[in-house]
DNA sequence: AGGTCTTATTTGTCTATACATATTACACCG
DNA sequence: CGGTGTAATATGTATAGACAAATAAGACCT
């Protein structure tokens, strides 16, 4: 299965392009290993027949990406891995259920103004203070439940909230639209469905389920916390790593 | 807590990192909201006295970053996110409980060579043909089981895997340290435990577990594919974000 | 041997210019 | 009115040259 290295020069697209595809080609092949120093601007300069601009912006942008690192005086040298990072993409659930191609449906089954306290609630409170709402949902596909929302929004930092009823619209899908973030912190965990949650997603007393849970802020001031609680068998997270940085 | 939008211009560092902040500073402030079409080159140019091709490096940067789109002939544009993604970052085990400050253990329950099946791999095989080994072991965090780990590895890309034994460190250790990777694919789900995880993990039958499974490639070839099963009051994953791409 | 100073080398940043390319807006024509 | 061609404009890519900043390596002195 493995190809027989037959990369030697990139033949398409830009310069740029290619001394990029080639330096990469040569690195994640294994030819030039973790510590490995690489080609100086100048040499590079030579080698393509181009202007120092032009290395040095192939350099910075493969440094960019964490694939090398530049030192002064000493060269670029091949980086090494440091942790295993993967980029995780958690879409708004209304698009999610759609791209499977299953029914969508949404209902909003609580609704609290200021600071209520739901003994649940736990941990999402913690960066939280009033004025809140509070809101708990459900997220269907194919009929099924498929998650369970809850979220709390500071008015403070979002005053629309107070004017919109979440019966129709998600407010997941309202704050993607409405609200810009900066910030953000996830913190993904299981635990077994205690009688409500299993009532509510129609699942057994002590079902494992999958919990996604969100602190956003914008320049430091939280705007809201959300947690999401998914039916172990329905929902997977799905995570890609690629060096390049192109997911 | 919202401090009062003092920003006006940057003051250090070069030139690029000032006209960087700001511009960054203003899409993050909200001052600029997705779609807003930013400054051309020629308008960055005059406002900072610099020539274009420092104006296109930093917007060439930030739409490296996904902040800003650019099109041709019509300028360049906040980007609105799309999804909420997040870098994710899965240490080591042995690293992640030493980080903790607790004891870590390790122990190895079972090894299998070439290709012996065990009803309950599941889809960790998906990707890998033989010959392979097969690997069960346990960690272990200040004298509790902290994660079961089902390891298999393909022999054809990782020859040096057959000498190993690894009874005392563990594969996930050894591997970080002897094989490059390109390409990685994770997917973290909730399970109950069965009776042999409980028995394995120390936990009632039917406990909700987290698990995190991984198939890594390089260049294309499937390296090993790994599964984690945690006991649900151990362990959260964790993924933080920022839009500017600095974790 | 050990510490200090100097120098050479490499990357970092920026300017100024040039031509290529994509695309919008508009004028033109059937 | 609607389709077509054309020009204007903004970005994309590249060149060539300049000076600044950091630092590895060697020279020098004690």
């Amino acid at each position: 299965m493995t190809s027989p290295l037959k990369r030697r020069a990139s033949t398409g697209g830009t310069l740029h392009q290619r001394m990029r595809n080639d330096i990469e080609g040569r690195i994640l092949s294994g030819e030039w290993p973790p510590g490995y120093r690489l080609p100086f601007e100048h040499e590079l300069m030579s080698t393509y027949s181009c202007a120092r601009m032009t290395a040095n912006k192939v350099l910075s942008a493969l440094a960019a990406s964490g694939l090398v690192e530049r030192r002064r005086r000493a060269g670029s040298f091949v980086a090494r891995p440091k942790v295993h990072s993967a980029v995780l993409q958690i879409p708004d659930l209304k698009a999610e259920v759609e791209n499977r191609g299953e029914q969508y449906g949404y209902e909003l089954l609580e609704r609290q103004q200021r600071g209520a306290t739901r003994d649940d609630r736990g941990r999402l409170e913690v960066h939280l203070r009033e004025p809140i709402i509070a809101l708990r949902c459900r997220h269907d596909a194919a009929g099924q439940p498929f998650a369970l929302e809850d979220r709390l929004l500071n008015l403070n930092a979002v005053p629309d909230a107070a004017t919109q009823d979440f019966s129709q619209v998600s407010p997941s899908t309202w704050l993607v639209d409405h609200v810009p973030w900066t910030e953000a912190e996830h913190r993904i965990s299981a635990r077994n469905a205690d009688a409500t949650i299993a009532a509510e997603l129609s699942v057994e007393v002590g079902a494992a389920c999958l919990v996604i849970e969100r602190w956003t802020w914008r320049s430091g001031e939280p705007i809201t916390a959300v947690r999401f609680t998914h039916p172990a068998d329905l929902y997977d997270l799905v995570a890609r790593f690629t060096p390049s940085g192109q997911a």
